[in-house]
DNA sequence: AACTTCATACGAAAATATTCGTATAAATTC
DNA sequence: GAATTTATACGAATATTTTCGTATGAAGTT
């Protein structure tokens, strides 16, 4: 396993969230899914699609004269470099804490959480964890 | 609810948890919770208490000559101010996908799972959430 | 071919965050 | 009461992150 997790920005994450979900994209997609001039500049944004690509955050691919950047580090592992974290510094290394606060206050569904019930027995069952 | 909150850095984040442990904690606690000289100067901590201290990230009460620091936000609320964040960041928006993510592929025990099973159950049967 | 448009590259400024040296003051010890 | 110890205050140096101005080039237009 194991994409060797690389340190990112505030910015660089936010950017990283519009690549993944696109899959590919221009500078300029990116930088109107942000919101344009009001937000970001162009150049500014230009500027990280460079830096991330020098990091290795982005890979990026010729089209015409323009270029597409799709994502390096995938989303999954991502997510969870962030959570372990988030685990260690808030929740003193507990991720059962973490999911209660999670599911404490928030707008989960009665659907959202009879899946999360049932993904948890098939762990339980599975006994994936001891 | 709401402490409106106030931006906080990583180095922030990390001193706060101590003094959320400790509950109250003089600069010579933080500085050796942290691991002393080689991880942290010990000016460098007391110019981060005396910033946070100015930002209202944490109050303080002489004791003797020294002081003694206390968090004002409370950890509940920074955790859910951080996973609100996180959840809308990289989990566009749905706090089960989360859920699920930290309970993957991690070190719960049998018995954390079944707590978190037990709260589900309550959350889905008190009807918190629609 | 000159002009406009669209894109990248790059360097440097600005803003933020982190670290640390030095000064000062109050107790404590010799 | 001089010296040491233990704290704080503060300003400035560093480091990092973010923003942007300006230059350059390749098409496409007139």
């Amino acid at each position: 396993m194991s994409e060797k997790p690389i340190k990112t920005t505030e910015k660089e994450l936010e950017i990283l969230q519009i690549v993944w979900e696109k899959g590919s994209a221009s500078v300029k997609d990116i930088h109107e899914a942000m919101g344009g001039d009001d937000a970001n500049g162009y150049t500014t944004i230009l500027k990280f699609m460079q830096i991330m690509h020098e990091k290795g955050l982005v890979k990026r691919e010729k089209s015409g004269k323009l270029h597409l950047y799709s994502a390096v580090p995938s989303l999954e592992n991502t997510r969870q470099q962030l959570l372990d974290k988030m685990i260690n510094t808030v929740f003193q290394g507990s991720a059962a804490q973490l999911v209660m606060s999670a599911l404490g206050n928030n707008t989960s569904s009665k659907q959202e959480l009879d899946e999360i019930k049932a993904y948890l027995e098939k762990l339980v069952q599975d006994g994936d964890n001891r």
